[in-house]
DNA sequence: GACAGCATGTAATGAGTTACATGATTAA
DNA sequence: TTAATCATGTAACTCATTACATGCTGTC
């Protein structure tokens, strides 16, 4: 409890959220990173190699060693303090979510490359959008076959990932949309009617004001 | 072009977008990022002091210092050497998008905290989906009322705000089903009635179905 | 017995963040 | 003339990434 200690990032709280459930091996804590959490909360694996050591340093974890043939492998699990520490971030208030599209970024400079550039870039976000339905979308039908490995948490896992597909399916609606759009251009730098644009926009609003109100 | 160069990362290229149109100040391209990148690639205002010198260093970008008052200004143009690198770099391949949201994480490990920390941290999340939205529409108006300060981008920022809006609408309907959904739990860890849960993910995958087939 | 892929890490490096500092400008 | 806020940065720190390394295990 010296005051030297670090912070706990949201990285720590989510091996934690892991190791509340049991225990695990540092690998099988990179798969299932890998598998769900890696949809809102992606980190590089030699992270998840990173984090628990700081974990154990703050009290937060125990590592235990087996030894499996010459190699060791490392199994963590959780302390009370860290079971009171994952409690007390849960009552915190949530960071913004954060976005980062470079898709994004080219689109909107794409007045200094080429429509065929454009067009591409496009494609490409569409491809990425499909595959995580793909996923997604595979995951789903474990759960309705009752194949899904956690049953006891079918009721948060539906939640979120009705989230995460509904999102798949507004880009890949988007980008089949932006694709026809961009097709409709001259090239990247010469406007279209403005008024078909501003239509656009007027359209979006539209269908929101008949959703809500 | 020494081999020592190091690659420029997609904020390099953010900043090159914005040099490309025009001269800026620093501060102006950070307003500029907080404005509108920041939706799609969000950074810390100090990175948008600290980039543009790198660009310089490789000889991507030219400094002028201009003084005001006492102190200096620092504005920033593109050479030859940056614009041929942004168009290099608009051709290739946009990397996978991103997303961080410790909402999700919240929610992911919900069964460690209380119903009502769960409410609250949705609760969160909407309201940033909802003020996200507000400012969308506040840029959709400028746009309507002719008001839009790059009217020559309007193709393209209008392109990239219909995805923003959608995703916003769609973050903002799911959260207002979530808040409901765990209002009708005992707790964050009992399990209710399996069949309704899968039900929601059979109508997810089934709306899909009639809007693309 | 070789090869592919699974399992288990370490090291170096750097982009990005947070925190701090202070001059200029405007409104009250 | 304050006070607030806009404008303009610097410094320290660290999380996270990329790149590398190598043991284990099943299979052909």
């Amino acid at each position: 409890m010296s005051s030297t200690e670090r912070e706990l990032t949201t990285t720590s709280y989510a091996i934690l959220g892991l190791l509340a459930a049991r225990p695990w091996s540092t690998y099988e804590l990179a798969a299932q990173m890998r598998r769900n959490l890696h949809y809102f909360w992606p980190r590089a694996e030699s992270n998840v190699y990173a984090e628990p050591k700081r974990l154990v340093a703050g009290g937060f974890a125990r590592a235990s060693a087996e030894p499996v043939g010459r190699r060791r492998r490392t199994v963590y699990s959780m302390t009370p303090k860290g079971r009171r520490a994952l409690r007390t971030w849960l009552a915190e208030a949530p960071a913004d979510p954060r976005l980062e599209s470079e898709a994004l970024v080219k689109l909107a400079f794409a007045g200094n490359g080429t429509k065929a550039d454009l067009l591409a870039s496009l494609r490409r976000f569409r491809e990425q959008a499909e595959a995580r339905r793909r996923e997604l979308r595979a995951i789903f039908e474990e759960y309705v076959r009752g194949e899904d490995p956690f049953p006891e948490r079918i009721h948060i896992n539906v939640v979120a990932y009705r989230l995460l597909w509904q999102t798949a399916e507004v880009e890949l609606d988007w980008a089949d949309w932006a694709i026809a759009e961009v097709g409709r251009w001259r090239d990247t730098t010469t406007t279209p009617k403005r008024g078909r644009l501003v239509r656009v926009l007027v359209e979006a609003l539209g269908e929101h004001e008949r959703s809500t109100f």
